[in-house]
DNA sequence: CGGCATGCTTACCAAAAGGTATGTACCCGA
DNA sequence: TCGGGTACATACCTTTTGGTAAGCATGCCG
C-alpha cells in the first residue's frame, strides 16, 4: 500500500495482493478458517514474522478476520472476509495459469 | 524467480509476474506491440530503468517479444508471446477485480 | 518444579527492489 | 556546431522485504 490512485484495476489489485506471500495465505484460506500454526504448515517456507506480519496487513485491508478463543494454549483462527473470498476467486484463474505453465516456469534459467 | 519448486500454481504465478511493474506491462502490451517510449508512457511512474530492467527478465522469461528495426532514430518493439497471452488473459480477472474494488482500496488507511 | 505447546513479539541483519542522476551512441535538421 | 529524439547503460543510494534467533505469557501435565 504506497499509492492513492491507480491507473487501473490490476495497478491497485497488484498493490493489495503485492508480496510472495499473500496471495498463498489467501489461498491458503480458501477451503477452511485456519489457525496460526495450521497456516504456517500450509504455507511451505514462510516465518513466522512474515506469517504474522501478512495476517496484520490483510486485517487491516479486510481481507481476512481474525478470532482469537481465550484457551489454553492460546487458540486463533483466521478465516476470509466477503472482501477476501472475492480476491482470491479472482486468483482463481492465475492459479490455475501457473500449474498448467508450472514445468515451463520451473525451466526458465535464473541466472 | 528464486525458487525451483512451487507449492502450488499460484506461487509460480506470482513468482513469475512478481514486483510492481510486470502485470502493468503486460497490459500496457495487451492490445498491440508497443515502442519503448510508448511504454513508459503508458505505465505511469515507472522509470527508464525499470522499464529496461523488467522488459529484460520478461523477455529472458518468454512473455515478450523484442524487434529492433535499424532505423535512424532507433525503433524497438515489444510484443506479447503466446506465453505472455496467457499469463494476461489470466490476469484479466485481477485487473476486473481491482477496477470494481478500486474504491475500498484506496480507502484503506496506510499505516 | 520443569518442560511443552501455542501464538505471538522483538531486535538485528542481509538481500532485493526500486529510484535518481548522469552518460552513451546514433543521426537529423537548424 | 548544437540541440533533440530514440533506446538504452551505469553508478550510487534508499526503501522495502525477508530471514534468524531469541524471548514472553499462559497453564497443563508429569
Amino acid at each position: 500500500m504506497r499509492k492513492r490512485t491507480y491507473s487501473c484495476g490490476l495497478d491497485a489489485a497488484v498493490d493489495i495482493v503485492g508480496g510472495k506471500w499473500k496471495a498463498l495465505i489467501l489461498w491458503a484460506l480458501h477451503h477452511e478458517p485456519r489457525r496460526f500454526g495450521e497456516l504456517k504448515r500450509s504455507v511451505p517456507g514462510i516465518s513466522e514474522k512474515m506469517l504474522i506480519q501478512m495476517l496484520r496487513e490483510m486485517e487491516a485491508h479486510g481481507l481476512v478476520h481474525r478470532e482469537v478463543y481465550h484457551q489454553v494454549p492460546p487458540k486463533v483462527e483466521y478465516s476470509l472476509t466477503e472482501f477476501g473470498q472475492s480476491l482470491n476467486t479472482a486468483l482463481i484463474p492465475l492459479g490455475v495459469w501457473g500449474e498448467e505453465n508450472m514445468r515451463a516456469i520451473e525451466a526458465i534459467p535464473r541466472d
